[in-house]
Order: structure tokens, then C-alpha cells, then sequence
DNA sequence: GCTATGACCTGACGTTACGTCAGGGTCAAG
DNA sequence: CTTGACCCTGACGTAACGTCAGGTCATAGC
């Protein structure tokens, strides 16, 4: 009943040299070997093999997958669970991706061409990596960006996920606010405002008022920050930082 | 107007290393250079970096992205429609995998584990991309290879449905022949390979019957193939194998 | 019983697509 | 005229394997 490697990795799809690899790694290893040495992999090493493949496929590098596989306290579902929940998110990027070209391809057909920012909206989207080296080059050595990195480096993927999640939701909620046309300066603004500074600080660092300010500042100073929320809705980078700064001067601070 | 690595780079979402790479391959070059050397990228520059970084999410490598995007022959308006259908592809084999993910949380659920068949099942099929890459280093730059690159290139979904039919009908052909007890050596099971190899001539390339014997010896020396074809019923893949070899002889080549 | 062929083994070096310094010019603001 | 952010070109590092090389093991045919 246990597979060589030459049948698990065909049943797998990979390699023979990818299944070696991953034994080496101790990511993936045989039950056992019989007498003259040959892998012999059980059903449950290649459960794990699909669990890792399926953590792959979703850019999961191997030293990560195998944290999470060897996290003693996920059981299979916690697995499943977030494997499903990143597809489903890696199928709306995708689906974003699909939209943008059939846009592009009517533009073409039109004739008319697209600005590099209409082009590039899926590709360059909420990026850590990116606010992080402007954050780098604003605020340097700053305390509160060695502790914001210094926490950041422990979240995981599933971890930015939700944290993605969450700005997004403030943003959204900004962008309400401003259809409804409350006033950037008005007590329902000044709120999200404070919602904003405290995911800052519970994700990030901490983030006091007057840091908040600086943060306001460069959301409209800066023509990638400003883009970024311009795109929900044209305005709101300003109504965002109108909204925190008044929130800080009702702080007090 | 025109941009420098690093706006390019933010705007694009990727590090200004990438786009070093980028120009030393000359994959994307910048139209030009600043007095003092700085990269200057023009929107036609940002344009093909678009194109580049839309087929690299798409898996391709950056050898083949620069031999597509070079291709004198095909219109931008050709790029997306190949993007487009990769994308679809793509979205619905995640699709296929978050349902295959669905199935094993109840599974789970229900206390009952599945066989590694089962499993694998939407990981190991058939993936044209990997299929691609082993037909070009079985016959590298053969002019076969070409005209089939050159003519699956234009093919739109629809088409791939219709040949995915086709070559599954042959293939369920094949099956009933082998369950029927028909020899593989006979005129039934002869009469098919013919048929299998008119259909790779109308779709994919001029296939000889040198041609032809070639790929039933891939079909039972490679257990990727092998695999794809028992999946359908065991000793599938061998019954085809001799069905095509027999054939070959008949016609006396 | 012999041999040929294909699957398996373990190194070990090659490759792709960048990441990450190192060492050194450039430019706008104060 | 200094400072800090941005730019340049090497050049070495890394992840996830691919690709030999050199040798063992199994089994089918003669």
C-alpha cells in the first residue's frame, strides 16, 4: 500500500527532486524506507504533501509552511479553513485582475489609452512592503517604527489578512461618511478618526495624536498616499485627514 | 512627465531592484537616461511593464514573457485576450480547488478520510503550462513545436473547450474499446489512434506518424502522462501506447 | 543464471528572479 | 554647503528546485 516516490510525486504532480527536496527539508517526510532504502510514503505523508501544495500554490514560502503545519495547536479544519479563506481573496484579486483588462481592452478598441495609474490600480494595490519604506524614510529610526517593525515581522499571512481587512472597513466606513455627506470635522468622522488611530496602535505602534497628524499630513502631501485613497472615492484622502486632524484638536493635543 | 525607478517602481508595486533586472535582461528597458545616468521611464515604458508583470502573475517565466511581448506578430489587443483566458483558467482552477477544499472540511467534519487519489485529485490534472514545457524539452525549437505555439496562441476558450472535448472523446473511445476487449493491436483500436493523431494535426501541429510514435512512448515512459491517462481506467495509458504504435505500422512508417 | 532497463539512492553544481549590501555620485531644501 | 533622500553599478546571497553524475536495486526476457 505505501507509494514510492516516482507514484507520489505523479499522483502529486511534482517532481521526484521536489519530493527529495521537501524529505530534506524535513517538510515532508516518508514514514519510512524499506530495507535497500527506498522512500516509502504513507496516506498520511501524503496528506501533508497536499497540505503543503496546497499552501504553495497560495505563495506561501517553505519555511513558513512549515510553521504552520507544525503549530502543534492548528488542527486539519484551522487549516482547511484559511486555506479556503485565502483562495477565496487570491479569486477576487484575480477576478479584479480580469475586470481591469477587459477595461483595458475596451479602451483599446476605442482607441483612447489609459494613464499609467488606471493600469497599474490592481497591480500597485495596498502593498505593506510599500508603506513600510515610506515609513522608513519619514520617520527613520524612529522608536515607534523599529517597534512597529518589530511587530510587524512576528504576523503572518493570515494575520495581514485581517489587518487588511480592517483598514479597509475604516476606509469604507470614511467613504459613507462622506456620501452621506457628514462634515470631515463633525463628531461621526472625528470617531472613525479615532477608529483609524487605534488600529494604528493595536497593529503598528503607538500611534499618538500628534504622530496621527503627521500621518494626515502626508495623506495629502503625497501624491501615492493620496492615490491610494482617491481611488475609493475622489476626496477622500482629504476628508480623512481633515477628519483626524480634528479629532486630534478635540483630544486636546 | 516622465518617471524615475523609483516613482515607476511604487507605481508599479514592485522594488526598484526588480526594475534593474528588468532593464540588464532588457525585458523593460527605459526610453532613456537623465544627464546624470538616472532611469527615465516613459508611459510606453510603464506599459510594457504592465504587460510583463500581468504575464508573470500568470506563472511565466521572464525568458518567455520577453519572447511573447517581442513576438513582431501579435497586437497588443492579442496580449489581453491571452491574459484574459490564462486569468479565467486560472480563477477557475482555484475555484476548483476551494471546492475540492469545501469537500474535505465536511469530510473532516464527518470523521471519514479521503484516499490520496481523491486529494490530488484537482492538483495533479491536466495543466497545459506543464504540458508546454515538457513538449519543448522533448523537441526544443522543432518547427512542430512552433507552429503549435504559433497556432494554440490564438485560440480564445471556447476553442480549448472544444479541443478539450474532442480529445476527451478519444480518449473515452479508447476506454470503451479497451473494455470491449478489443485488442490493441486491432483495426477498432488503430482506427482511433488515426483519429487521435488527425486531431493533433488539425489543432496543434503537422503530427507524422514518427511524430506520432514518439509521443506513445512518452505516454507509458513519463508517469505524468501515464497518471493522466489511468486516472480514465488502468493500463489506459499502454493500451493507447500500442494502439498508436500499431497504427504507425500499419501505415508502414 | 545473466543481463538489460527502469526506478531509486545520494551528492553536488546550475538556474531563476530577484534581495541585500557596499561604495559612491546627484539633487533639492534649508 | 551640508544633509537626507534618491540614483548608479557591481557583487554576493537566497529559495526552490533542475540537472547531471556515479552507483544500487528490482524484475522481465533470454
Amino acid at each position: 500500500m505505501p507509494y514510492t516516490v516516482g507514484r507520489a510525486a505523479a499522483l502529486a504532480g511534482v517532481t521526484v527532486r521536489t519530493l527529495h527536496h521537501y524529505d530534506r527539508l524535513g517538510l515532508v517526510r516518508p514514514r519510512g524506507r524499506d530495507r535497500s532504502g527506498y522512500r516509502r510514503y504513507t496516506d498520511g505523508d501524503l496528506e501533508r504533501l497536499h497540505q503543503v501544495l496546497s499552501y504553495r500554490e497560495l505563495g506561501f514560502g517553505l519555511d513558513d509552511i512549515a510553521r504552520l503545519l507544525d503549530d502543534p495547536d492548528a488542527r486539519p479544519l484551522d487549516h482547511l479553513r484559511r486555506q479556503r479563506s485565502l483562495l477565496e481573496e487570491r479569486i477576487a484579486r484575480l477576478t479584479a485582475m480580469a475586470r481591469a483588462i477587459e477595461h483595458m481592452m475596451e479602451a483599446t478598441e476605442m482607441g483612447l489609452s489609459l494613464t499609467p495609474e488606471e493600469r497599474f490600480e490592481v497591480f500597485g494595490e495596498h502593498d505593506p512592503a510599500k508603506y513600510e519604506d515610506e515609513v522608513q524614510r519619514k520617520w527613520g529610526a524612529s522608536p515607534a517604527y523599529s517597534e512597529s517593525r518589530r511587530r510587524t515581522a512576528s504576523y503572518d499571512k493570515a494575520q495581514w489578512a485581517a489587518i487588511k481587512a480592517e483598514a479597509e472597513a475604516i476606509t469604507l466606513a470614511f467613504k459613507d461618511a462622506m456620501a452621506r455627506g457628514e462634515p470631515a470635522t463633525g463628531a461621526a468622522a472625528m470617531d472613525l478618526a479615532e477608529e483609524h488611530r487605534a488600529h494604528i496602535t493595536r497593529r503598528y505602534y503607538d500611534c499618538g495624536y500628534d504622530v496621527h497628524r503627521g500621518l494626515a499630513a502626508m495623506y495629502v502631501r503625497d501624491p501615492r498616499f493620496t492615490a491610494t485613497y482617491d481611488v475609493v472615492a475622489p476626496g477622500l484622502a482629504a476628508y480623512i485627514s481633515a477628519a483626524i486632524t480634528a479629532n486630534a484638536d478635540r483630544a486636546g493635543a
